[in-house]
Order: C-alpha cells, then sequence, then structure tokens
DNA sequence: ATAACTAGGTTACTTTTAGTAACTCAAAGG
DNA sequence: CCTTTGAGTTACTAAAAGTAACCTAGTTAT
C-alpha cells in the first residue's frame, strides 16, 4: 500500500504528462491544464459552479446568499469569467428591479462532474493532508 | 449531445455537492475540495507536481530548468506548501554545494493521476473554452 | 590569494490580484 | 420625497504573486 504508481504504469503516466505540459516553449500559449485551473484556482469559483450545480437557475442574489461569505463584486467577477469561458449562461429580463438567472452551460456541468471526481479523491486524502500540515508545523516549532 | 447532466443523475448529483460543500456555515473550516484546489490554483503547483511525476527524483535547479519560467523564490515558496502538505518530499545531502531532492510522495503521485484526469477533460474542451472566449470578446466589442 | 562558480536558497522591494464599503439606477410603495 | 429592491459599479485597501539582488561556504581557475 506504499506505491501508489507501479513501474508498469510509469511510462503510460509520463507519455501522459509530457502531452499536459506540451513543449517547454509554449507553456504558457497552449497548455489545456492550465487553462482550466487557472479557471478555479481562484476560490470563489469551484463553489460557484458547485452552488449552480444543485439548481438548475439562480439569480444574483439567490447565489450570492447561498455561497456563504462572497461578496458583490467577487461574485460579478467571478461569475463574469466563467460566462467569459462559456461555462455558465447569463440571462436578463428587462424588468424593474432587474431579473437575472444564471445556470450552467453543458460545458459547465461536464467540468462539474470533474470536480465531483476530484472532490472524491479529496474527500479521501483531506486527513492525510491535515496530518502532514501538522507534522510540518511542528517540525518549524523545532528549528 | 446537447445535455450532459440527464435528470436520472441529477439527483445524485444534488446529494454529492451538498456534501462537498459541507454545511455553509464552516466552509472554510472543512471544505476538502477547496482545501484541495487551493492547493494548485497557483499556477506553479501544477506545474511541479507534473514535472516531478516524469523523473522520481529531481534537484532544486533541475526543476526550476524544467519549469519554464519560474523564478527561485516561486519555486522554493511552492515546494515549500507542497512539502507541507505531504504532496512533495524534500532530502537534503549535507554536501557542498549542497544538494537537495525532491519527489513525489505516494500521496502526491495519488494527486498526480487526479490532475491527469482533469487534464483529458480538458485537452478535450479547451476548444470549446477558447471559442467562448472568443465570442465574448466580440461581444464586447460591440456593446 | 583573489575572483568567479556552484546549489539552493533569503531579503527587500514592486506589481497584481483579491477583497471591502459605499454608491448607482429606475421604478414601486408608503 | 424617502426608502426599498436587485443587480450591479467605483474607488479604495489588504494581501498575494513576482523580481532583482544578495548570501553561504567550499572548489576550481588565474
Amino acid at each position: 500500500m506504499e506505491v501508489t504508481i507501479v513501474d508498469s504504469q510509469r511510462l503510460a503516466i509520463q507519455k501522459k504528462i509530457d502531452k499536459v505540459l506540451c513543449s517547454k516553449a509554449d507553456v504558457t500559449s497552449c497548455c489545456p491544464i492550465k487553462d482550466i485551473l487557472a479557471r478555479f484556482g481562484d476560490k470563489w469559483s469551484i463553489y460557484t459552479i458547485l452552488t449552480l450545480g444543485k439548481e438548475e437557475k439562480l439569480r444574483f442574489n439567490e447565489l450570492k446568499s447561498q455561497i456563504n461569505g462572497v461578496s458583490q463584486r467577487m461574485l460579478t467577477v467571478t461569475l463574469r469569467s466563467l460566462e467569459e469561458d462559456g461555462l455558465v449562461s447569463r440571462a436578463v429580463y428587462a424588468e424593474i428591479p432587474p431579473r437575472v438567472e444564471y445556470s450552467l452551460t453543458p460545458l459547465g456541468e461536464g467540468l462539474l462532474l470533474q470536480l465531483l471526481q476530484l472532490a472524491d479523491w479529496a474527500k479521501l486524502n483531506i486527513n492525510q493532508i491535515l496530518d502532514a500540515r501538522e507534522r510540518y508545523g511542528n517540525k518549524e516549532m523545532q528549528a
């Protein structure tokens, strides 16, 4: 149970990594994984996608109240960038007061499914990570 | 091919999301997915994990030259935080000039496998995202 | 013997990005 | 005519990412 990657897997993994990393020269221009991860590196994007995943449509203030701690500006900025990438769609109804409904696009739902897979791994391993952090903290103390 | 999530899946997904989001109150304290994603939200962590995945051990400057564009400080900071979380291990040899070897821990290799899965999705869908961005850019122009 | 090189960092500084608080719009209700 | 409502902006501050120059201590080259 010590080794996660066995030698037979290693070669295939190395090939895959090479493809993911693209050639060294143009990491910034073509690397899809960087692009995708940059998308939810900021903490609000994940919550926004997950929250929108629960109900098919949500209005701005419904989202704001369900995503605990987000400010208006941060939610606006997050939604705009998700919309820009085609992960979230925004429907504006010309009413007063205004009504705007947000929902995941099919592409956004696809990403949601990936996030949930990652969440499964996270749930299984979070304790190992927390333990490691604690050990590291103790080591720091001594130094 | 339009709809990614069919109704039969919807309920299971909603349940999963609820678990992932934890209760609204303690998002900051317990949410594993936030913790995991926060880990490679910064752009260098992904590259570091992927690069370490290719070879079992790498020295500081080998890493630095393989991760195109990273500065010494950023690599140091990134490696320290990965080490803190138990994803990367750091072996120091008391020589002059110093030798320090970095490698993925089993936990880190587990995360690597997850990242590669995500990369598969990213590769399949990056064009849709780039197209959406272009459309959005054009819409902006008109406004 | 001193200048430059090495590996693996730090320190001090600058630029981006995240985040907060207060303001806007236009109509409806009191 | 003053407040409320929903969905945002604007102007500002705090925090994070990133850069450039420096450090250490022993080895080789001049």
